[in-house]
RNA sequence: UGCUAAGUAGCAUAAUGGAUAAUGCAAAAGUUUCCGAAGCUUUAUAUAGCGGUUCGAUUCCGCUCUUAGCAACCA
């Protein structure tokens, strides 16, 4: 994670030969901790063993060779511990090619494909906050590994059939009166969730019923087989789609456009978007081929009921259906026809799929049958997989309607932030921007206080959001890294028109830095590294907690060191540039994570 | 019962096997001479338990305990 590594590695290397004779050494570096002088700090417990002295004595020679070589401005050992500092010069070499590089942190292009999908709604309810931490996570990840140099096409699984959508369909045809987004007023999606609700309610309300009346145990009632009238209605109308049955075709196209428009709203409100949409109901019918492929080559077999499976034993697995006696597909039938269409379709040579992982398991199944098959993209398919997010009352049940939507969470952070926003008085400077300029700044607020809250935290990690107490406006939080960012550009502006100069030429002899000016640069300069990093392993939170670091920063840095009051034009320019180059760096670091940065606040 | 994750202060989150375990919220005190204080500076509390590997373990290994998910012809 540190900048100008390379730059010493080579140096110490040859310390390490010169003094000891010793070649390939690993090179143990990490940043120095604050309370220490120097940047740099090497590790050299492990290299005392093999130059057979004590670490404190390995760490003095190797100190005292890069000092009288000129390489190093100063070194101090503590504990086996050698500290670095560097010259003030070679960091503002650092510091100028950082300035003059518009792509800085961008990483080369590595002429490589990957593909992420990072989303696969199902047409038969809204999406709610889960989703969200799926879109966003999936969304940041694709910024990052574009930053990173991968060539990145984004990609959304419509998950548009299969038992569930049958479950709205049936609720709808039966009670639905014909009832459209326009005569509802609702959005698509939000319609058709009311009716999957309402099939469950009556699948449920049936079983109660048998249960009092003594038909039927509590026990079976509460088994995830327990049938019903309605339940087997559902299936017979899942048979008939699989038919082509142009009644259920129409009904289910039509429920199906409501609901893709009502996402389609959402990506847009949030920011999102993708290259490629691939839907199950295209992709199903090249699963059951593979299915036929498979049985054909022995990797599959078929029992007496028809149904098809494959045996994982040997992969410390279980054996697995892959279709059901009746013919029609399940969920990982529809996943091999997928994955082999988008191989079809680019070729990639990694393939990410972000989503929960309450299906860690199904993912492992998968990979392993792509492996039987030897299918060219078996060993670069990845399974991201996050945490839940859980309510203090629990998980979240969408069929229970146990969740928090993501359309009325969107929209009431923006309504917390305009009412912030007014409440900082500073609303009469931004109402010169007109309204248009005012909501948007709001938005960027709202939406990016819960996509920061969101991929802040380590994405494997289970994550808790109590609705009661909100999310953060405070601390480590969007709002206060986008307040640092309008402050910097606020300070430009003031310098632009005070017309005071920042050029290069303006501050290049000034080198007696400021301890914190000194943090603040050596913290900027890692943002390649950060980059290289979050993308190696997949962790948009990496690039949240850079950001964070860098606001804290840069008010360390303000309140240390005056700008405007300087004590020369300098050290003026110097930190209007450093400034310049922080507020650069926080705008893309966000938008990494898919925040947007406002100009004022 | 098996498999897989995860257990860090009142709460929420950090820490390539490294130095005195970091940050935010909540709590206490102070602070507004450059930007718009959504700020800055102090103060308290924690690695679930027991072993092992190591110069050194929050991190790796084993066992125990706790929680969640999976083990469905659900997705």
């Amino acid at each position: 994670m540190l900048p100008l590594t390379s730059h010493l590695d080579l140096h110490i290397s040859k310390a390490i030969q010169t003094l000891f004779g010793l070649e390939n050494q690993k090179i143990e570096l990490q940043p120095t901790r604050k309370e220490f002088k120097g940047s740099h700090t090497l590790v050299t417990f492990g290299l005392a063993k093999q130059t057979c002295q004590s670490p404190d004595q390995t760490a003095l020679k190797i100190g005292e060779y890069l000092k009288n070589e000129n390489l190093i401005q100063d070194f101090e050992v503590v504990k086996g511990f050698l500290n670095l500092t560097l010259p003030n010069n070679i960091w503002q070499g650092a510091f100028l090619e950082a300035l003059q590089n518009l792509n800085f942190g961008n990483n080369p292009k590595k002429n490589e494909k990957i593909l992420v999908e990072y989303c696969s709604p199902n047409t038969n309810k809204p999406i709610h906050l889960g989703h969200l931490r799926n879109i966003f996570l999936g969304w940041s990840l694709c910024q990052i590994l574009d930053a990173d140099g991968y060539d990145v096409t984004k990609c959304i699984l419509v998950n548009d059939r299969g038992i569930h959508i049958c479950k709205s369909m049936l609720a709808y045809q039966k009670y639905g009166n014909d009832e459209t987004p326009q005569s509802s007023k609702l959005k698509g999606d939000h319609l058709i969730g009311k009716y999957y609700v309402m099939f469950s309610n009556l699948h449920k309300d049936y079983l109660k019923k048998q249960v009092e009346e003594g038909k039927l145990s509590q026990e079976d009632a509460e088994k995830p087989n327990a049938t019903s009238p309605i339940l087997q209605e559902a299936q017979i109308m899942l048979q008939k789609w699989e038919q082509g049955d142009k009644e259920t075709l129409a009904l289910w196209q039509k429920m199906n456009d409501w609901v893709l428009d009502g996402f389609k709203e959402t990506y847009k409100n949030i920011g999102v978007g993708f290259d490629k949409w691939y839907f199950e109901s295209n992709t199903y019918i090249l699963g059951k081929e593979i299915v036929e492929e498979g049985v054909k080559n022995g990797i599959f077999y078929k029992k007496d009921d028809n149904s098809v499976w494959i045996d994982l034993t040997s992969e410390k697995l279980d054996h697995k259906l892959v279709q059901r006696g009746d013919g029609t597909s399940v969920y990982i039938t529809q996943d091999m026809g997928t994955a082999d269409l988008k191989y079809q379709d680019f070729q990639m040579k990694k393939s990410v799929y972000v989503v929960g992982n309450e299906q860690d398991y199904h993912f492992k199944v998968l990979f392993a049958i792509f492996k039987k098959f030897n299918r060219a993209y078996a060993e670069g398919s990845y399974h991201l997989s996050y945490g839940m997010v859980e309510l203090p009352s629990g998980k979240m049940k969408s069929r229970e309607g146990k969740v928090v939507d993501a359309d009325d969470m969107v929209a009431e952070m923006i309504n917390i932030a305009k009412e912030k926003t007014a409440e900082s008085g500073k609303l009469e400077n931004l109402k010169k921007l007109g309204e248009t300029e005012l909501n948007h700044i709001d938005n960027m607020i709202g939406l990016g206080a819960i996509k920061y809250f969101l991929l802040k935290v380590d994405a494997k990690k289970t994550m808790l959001f109590n609705p009661e107490e909100s999310l953060e406006f405070d601390g480590d939080a969007s709002p206060y890294i986008q307040y640092n960012h309008a402050r910097i550009k606020t300070i430009l502006r003031r310098a632009e028109s005070e017309n005071i100069g920042f050029e290069v030429k303006d501050f290049q002899n000034y080198l007696d830095w400021h301890n914190t000016e000194h943090e603040l640069l050596q913290l900027l300069l890692q943002f390649p590294n950060v980059i290289a990093e979050a993308s190696k392993t997949y962790s948009p939170y990496i690039v949240a907690q850079f950001c964070y670091e860098i606001a804290k920063m840069y008010s360390k840095f303000f309140f240390d060191c005056s700008i405007f009051k300087a004590h020369n034009e300098e050290a003026r320019a110097f930190r209007l540039a450093l400034s310049a180059l922080t507020g650069n760096i926080l705008k893309k670091a966000m938008l990494l994570l898919g925040i947007d940065v406002p100009e004022m606040m």
